[in-house]
Parts: structure tokens; C-alpha cells; sequence
DNA sequence: AATTTCAGCGTACAATTGTACGCACAACTG
DNA sequence: CAGTTGTGCGTACAATTGTACGCTGAAATT
């Protein structure tokens, strides 16, 4: 079949108005000021075209987070499964996240803003991403820790705080200019690493208080 | 005088849109949905009286900014007065911050995100707010731990995790339920203690390789 | 008392918004 | 091959936007 088929135009169609809205978004456009008119004409096709794909701009930001969400997450798991042994897992995870982050600026920023909204129809999809992220980093902690035969206090909390060190400081970053980049990456890190010994300094209370 | 004065006048429909503005975003909407129009319908005046007070929504936006963060600022200052001595400032801090957030909940929501957007004229005064508040903090911090004989390592960086993790959850808790509140809270605090506890290692630490 | 100032209003207009409606034409189905 | 389907387009319209302009009446100044 060389003649294109109707579904795999659509579908390119599809991903044309995504990529075009994750690349207004990355430019600095808050996703509630973007029109249904303006997306329309970045993706060069007709404002009633888009109806043919989404039903309206709530649809289109759900389908934008649940993408960049999954990439995320399989992105996260694939450095960890590879960095496993490694001495520094902290600071490969922590590089490869903000990697990411900035070569998706709009939709980060667009997932950690839309969580934080109030009564964004996004709120939900994003908060869940974001806790799904914790819990898993959590799991993940854990494991880690009984591995290296060291106690752990409030594991869930440590990874809460993490993610949202990560996330703000990622943000941050996008703003910052190049020279200053990396050194916040390194006080991200000391900041992880600060939260891992209180985690096992209370790890370590707990066992002296409450002795196995 | 009885009579009104001309000054006086003014101050309070300037104040009265600072007011409905508030509300409007209290109430979940994001400011730049926000137009002019409706702004001036919420404060009750014609449209074009507006410009008497605003040069646009911008100035606006920027005037609500710095009044809250000012009040916030001495807020928390006058916290730690009389708290200075407390079993328990870490608790009394975060309780009255919350409160605060939570009788102020549009503009503290507005603040974060502001900080976080990008092409955005409230970027920087949002973000000042944040490292003043910071910096602060890690001044409190440092003349603390040095009251209790206690080292401690990155006073700075354990400072920009703690406001970093009052902000996000004290947003998160804005869209939480009465029952799940206190619950939240109580994992905040265990989260700044875990922070204290780990910039409490990293000083012992070093302390021990760099003895005095 | 006469004059100036100025907050607030109403009207007006060009842009931009979401979306309803119907047509065209290429891809599919039988 | 004839018929159906459905993506994409152009037109159209009512709402809403920011803001320019000129007026009014009361407070302030002289």
C-alpha cells in the first residue's frame, strides 16, 4: 500500500495538533490561553477540523498528559533496571529526569501547573501521574535499602519529598540560564541525598526505640 | 470630615478589585482566564473605569503579588517571635503557614504557579518571594541549630527543600478533603524533620572528616 | 464663588472566540 | 464499479474581548 491509508492519516493528523500544542506550550504559552483557533492554525489545518480529533480542548490536554505521563514512567524504570550496580543511582536517575524535562518543557510544565490548579478538568490526570511516580519511587526505595542491609523511616514520605524536590527544581531549571544549570543539579542532589540519611537516621531511631 | 475624600475613594475600588479579583481566583479560576471585563463586573464598575486604577491586568496581577507576600513575610516572622522557645516551632510554623494559605487560598495557588510559568511578567516577583522566604528560613535554621550545639550541613539547600515541600503540599492541601487534612499535615511535619534529621548527619559528617 | 481636576460611566468598534451547517472529494465497502 | 463513509474546508453568527473617546458631576483648588 503506498496510497495512504484514512487511519494513518488521521492518526498523523492527531499527533500533528498534539505536537504542534506541546511545542506552543514549551515556548511559554499557558495551556488555558490557547484557543481552539490558534491550535488549529499551528497544526495548518481548519478550526472545524479539529473537531474531527478532539472533541474539544479539555480532550486534547487529557490525551497530551496521559501521553507524556506513560513515556515518563517506562523512561524512569528503563534507568534504573540499567544503572542497577552503579554507585551513583541518585544522580543518574536525577539527570535523565531533567533531561527529559527539558527537552519537554511545555508539557512538564503543564502537567506540575495543571496539578496544582483547582478546578482544572486536568487536576486529576496529572496528580495521579504524580503519585504514581511517588509510590513507585518508594517501592523502589525499599528494595534499595534492604539490599544495603540499612533501616528506613517513613519510606513514602522520603519519596514524597523527593518528587517534589525534583519536580519544582526541574522546573526551575528551565529557567535558568546555562551556566547556572548544573549547579543546581548538584544541589538537587545534595538535597536528595540530605533526605535519604534523615530517612535512615529515623530508620535507625525507630530500631533502637522499638529493637526487633 | 464625614465627607469621603477624593484619595480615600480611590484607594478602596483600587482595593475593591484587588478583593473580587482574589475571590475569583479563590473560587478555582486561573488569572490569565481571567479578563478585564469580568474583573471590573466583580469590583462593580464599567469596564473603562478599570484603567483609573490599573494600567492592565498585569499591574494588577503584580500588586496582588507583593501585598501577599508581604504579609506572608511578617506573618511568619512574628510566628517564630513568639514560638521562640516552643517544644515545637516546626509545628506551630507550618500550621499557621497552611492557614494562612488556606484563608488565602487563590492568591498562594496563583503565587506558585505564577513562579513556575514561564513568558510570565509575575515569573520573577513570584520567584523572589520564594528565595526571600527561603534565605530566610536558612538563617532561622543556622541561628537555631547553633542555640542547640547542633552542626548543620547545607543549612541552605535543607531550607530551599523545606519551603519547597511547604508550597507543594500546602497547595495540595486546597484540594483535599476536611477528613484527609490533618493527616497531610502531620506528614509535612514528619517530612521537615526528616530534612532537619538529614542536614543534622551531613554536619556530623562533616564535622568528623574536618575537624575543628 | 469660580475654576480645575478626575473617578466613573456609556457608547462604539475591530478582533477573536467557539461552533453550527453544508459541501467536496478521496478512501473505503460491498 | 456503484455506494457509503468520513476527513477537511469555507462560510456564518452570536459572544466576548481590550480599549478609544467624550461626557458628567462632585471633590479639590484657586
Amino acid at each position: 500500500m503506498l496510497k495512504v491509508s484514512r487511519k494513518k492519516q488521521k492518526a498523523e493528523t492527531r499527533q500533528k495538533i498534539m505536537d504542534a500544542t506541546a511545542a506552543e506550550l514549551a515556548s511559554g504559552r499557558s495551556f488555558d490561553t490557547l484557543s481552539l483557533r490558534e491550535v488549529a492554525k499551528l497544526a495548518g489545518i481548519a478550526p472545524t477540523s479539529f473537531y474531527r480529533h478532539f472533541h474539544d480542548m479539555g480532550s486534547l490536554g487529557l490525551a497530551l498528559i496521559e501521553q507524556h505521563g506513560e513515556t515518563l514512567l517506562t523512561l524512569m524504570h528503563h534507568v534504573r533496571e540499567q544503572a542497577s550496580g552503579r554507585h551513583s543511582l541518585i544522580r543518574t536517575s536525577v539527570e535523565t529526569l531533567f533531561d527529559y524535562n527539558f527537552a519537554n518543557q511545555g508539557m512538564s510544565r503543564m502537567i506540575l501547573l495543571e496539578s496544582m490548579s483547582r478546578q482544572s478538568i486536568f487536576r486529576e490526570a496529572a496528580q495521579t501521574m504524580f503519585t504514581t511516580m511517588s509510590r513507585d519511587l518508594a517501592e523502589f526505595l525499599v528494595w534499595d535499602a534492604k539490599k544495603r542491609g540499612v533501616p528506613l523511616g517513613h519510606p513514602q514520605l522520603a519519596a514524597n519529598s523527593m518528587v517534589a524536590i525534583l519536580f519544582t527544581t526541574g522546573i526551575a531549571l528551565l529557567n535558568t540560564s546555562a551556566e547556572d544549570r548544573s549547579r543546581h543539579v548538584e544541589a538537587a542532589i545534595v538535597q536528595l541525598r540530605m533526605i535519604m540519611r534523615g530517612a535512615e537516621a529515623m530508620g535507625q531511631e525507630a530500631r533502637n526505640h522499638d529493637p526487633v
